[in-house]
DNA sequence: GCGACAG
DNA sequence: ATCTTGTCGC
C-alpha cells in the first residue's frame, strides 16, 4: 500500500482551513527533480449533484507508453464544500483514501486543479504534495487566479501566467487550436518539468492522459459500471 | 464596495 | 463538478 504523512486533521472549518494554507505553504519546494520519472498518476473525483457521495480515483501510467499499470478507486464521503481556494479540503481526503490502496508509488502526480498558481501559492497540488512529499503539478481547465497572454495555437506554445507580479504557471495548449490548460508546479518540480511531463502525456485529447484516464475511472465509478477495485 | 472564483 | 442534443467549425 502506497502511504503518506497526514500532516493535520481534515475536519476543520474554512477559516482554519485558510489559516492551515499559511502555515503549509512555507513547506513547499519547487525545485528540480532529484529521480527519473518512469511513472505518473492522474487523480480526480466525481459525485452526483447534491449529494455528499464521492467517487475517488487515481490512475498510474508508465511514463514512456501511456499504459495504465494501476488503477485505485474508493467511494467515499465528502464534508467539506466547494469554496473556490479551498478545493484540496474538499478533494485529497478522499483522494488519500485511493492512494493508500495503490500498491505501486507513482514517481510524479498530476492534479486536476491548481498547483502554486493559488492566491496563497497552496492549490490542491502543492497541498496534495505535502501530504504524498514527491513530485506533484497541477494541470487545471481553467483559472483560479493571474493572467496570461493567448499562446500561440500551436500544441506545445504556452505563456506564463502572472500574479501580483510573480510567475505562477504557464498556460500551455496541448493540442493544435484548442483552450490551453493551466499548468503550475506543485511540489518538488520545477515549471519547466511540469510542462515537460504535461507535454508528454499526449494522448491526442487536450486533457492529458492520466487526468483523463482518471476522470473516466470515477465516472465509471459513480455509474456502477465498475467496482472500487 | 464590486466582481472573480480550480472542481 | 453535474444536468444534456444538437450543432458550428476545422
Amino acid at each position: 500500500m502506497a502511504s503518506y504523512q497526514l500532516l493535520h486533521d481534515w475536519t476543520v472549518t474554512p477559516t482554519e482551513a485558510v489559516a492551515l494554507q499559511q502555515q503549509l505553504r512555507h513547506q513547499i519546494r519547487i525545485e528540480p527533480l532529484t529521480k527519473p520519472v518512469e511513472t505518473i498518476a492522474g487523480c480526480d473525483i466525481s459525485f452526483n449533484k447534491f449529494e455528499e457521495t464521492v467517487y475517488a480515483g487515481i490512475v498510474v501510467l508508465e511514463l514512456a507508453t501511456l499504459q495504465v499499470i494501476e488503477e485505485a478507486g474508493v467511494i467515499s464521503s465528502a464534508t467539506f464544500p466547494y469554496i473556490p481556494g479551498l478545493l484540496s479540503f474538499r478533494e485529497i481526503p478522499s483522494l488519500l483514501e485511493a492512494w493508500a490502496k495503490l500498491r505501486t508509488e507513482p514517481d510524479v502526480v498530476m492534479f486536476d486543479g491548481q498547483g502554486i498558481a493559488h492566491p496563497r501559492r497552496i492549490g490542491i497540488a502543492s497541498h496534495g504534495g505535502l501530504f504524498l512529499d514527491r513530485p506533484t503539478f497541477g494541470c487545471a481547465k481553467s483559472v483560479l487566479v493571474g493572467k496570461y497572454d493567448e499562446p500561440a495555437p500551436e500544441r506545445g506554445a504556452w505563456s506564463p501566467m502572472k500574479h501580483y507580479g510573480e510567475t505562477i504557471g504557464a498556460a500551455l495548449r496541448t493540442k493544435n487550436k484548442v483552450n490551453p490548460v493551466y499548468v503550475s508546479s506543485g511540489h518538488r518540480i520545477d515549471f519547466q518539468t511540469a510542462i515537460d511531463l504535461t507535454l508528454r502525456c499526449d494522448g491526442g485529447y487536450r486533457i492529458p492522459e492520466p487526468t483523463r484516464r482518471a476522470h473516466n475511472l470515477v465516472n465509471a465509478l459513480r455509474r456502477g459500471e465498475r467496482a472500487p477495485s
